[in-house]
DNA sequence: TTCATATTCAGGAATGATTCTTATTACTAT
DNA sequence: ATAGTAATAAGAATCATTCCTGAATATGAA
């Protein structure tokens, strides 16, 4: 499982009926080259640099179009959608202090969805697996700020 | 791991500066009596029946209480937030056709957030694991249906 | 190249789930 | 009974997302 190439991509994207206009490009790339799991809203941030006139609305079409295509794909978050240019089978790990979303390296039998299919007669396509906890740097950070509520950090939202 | 008497709960629900209202007591004998992880509209609907003067707000304001509290759950699902009166540790299959979300009886390795963190460097406090597919009468009805987009059964929102 | 057509766009209005605000009501403890 | 606190109903406000419009633009055939 290798990272496709641009030239692959263009394919993925170039289908009849299908253009490939400078603002979908540029959003795929900007999705492709972050591993913060984005939301929409930041996505559009970083395209706005490069295409000022882009809207919100293009923002949000072309990530639902894109994780249709396979080319990105949608996760499951509370509240609001984030996107992960990563479309290889992976987990992640959610900090329920800073609200960072990151890639687990370790990889999480692949049969388990096999297995406990046979076992209980639903047919499971896939399966997703979710930690929580606290990463290494909140870790520290809070046990610092022992007995004070006031060094909670702001909230990431990427 | 039991059911908690109601004993219990009330004795979780009471506490200093906390009360137990009708409206309170009702929205948690309802999810704990349904295992369809409901949505805030559909205990509203039910708690209505008893106490027609409730007002959604209430029940959104406690089903929210009722999670921190640790007397229900609230599940990471995609556009709207679901419930559930089932506090053991069990993992959930979602049928990607009507939509429903069914418990799983056979429980996945339980140590799989220990050796995760071991491996990684996060502090994993709990994980949750999530299948996707088709439930058995979905199955059957997508078998009938070859070919036409027409049957598509519509989608359950408990 | 030119033309016809379908796709995509920007901008803004609309939607829908959830939270917030406020005046009123219901408990609880004195 | 009274005072003080917590919870409620009703509805306004918020926020992410989708939908709608008319204009712009890419594409492929002639
Ligand atoms: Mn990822
Ligand atoms: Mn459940
Ligand atoms: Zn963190
Ligand atoms: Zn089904």
């Amino acid at each position: 499982m290798k990272a496709p190439s641009d030239f692959q991509l263009q394919a993925d994207l170039r289908r009849p009926g299908r253009r490939v206009t400078n603002q979908r490009w540029l959003i795929l790339e900007v999705v492709r080259g972050t591993d913060s799991h984005p939301t929409a809203e930041w996505v559009y941030q970083k395209v706005r640099r490069r295409l000022p006139r882009i809207s919100l609305g293009t923002v949000y079409r072309n990530l639902k179009l894109l994780a249709e295509e396979g080319l990105i794909q949608e996760l499951e978050s509370r509240g609001f959608g984030r996107y992960d240019g990563n479309t290889a089978r992976h987990d992640h790990f959610t900090c329920q202090r800073c609200g960072r979303i990151f890639d687990l390296e370790v990889r999480v039998d692949p049969s388990l969805g096999r297995r406990i299919g046979a076992r209980t007669g639903f047919t499971i396509t896939h399966h997703r697996i979710e930690f929580y906890g606290l990463c290494a740097s909140c870790v520290l950070a809070a046990g610092h700020a022992k007995g004070g509520e006031t060094s909670k950090r702001a909230r990431h939202r990427p």
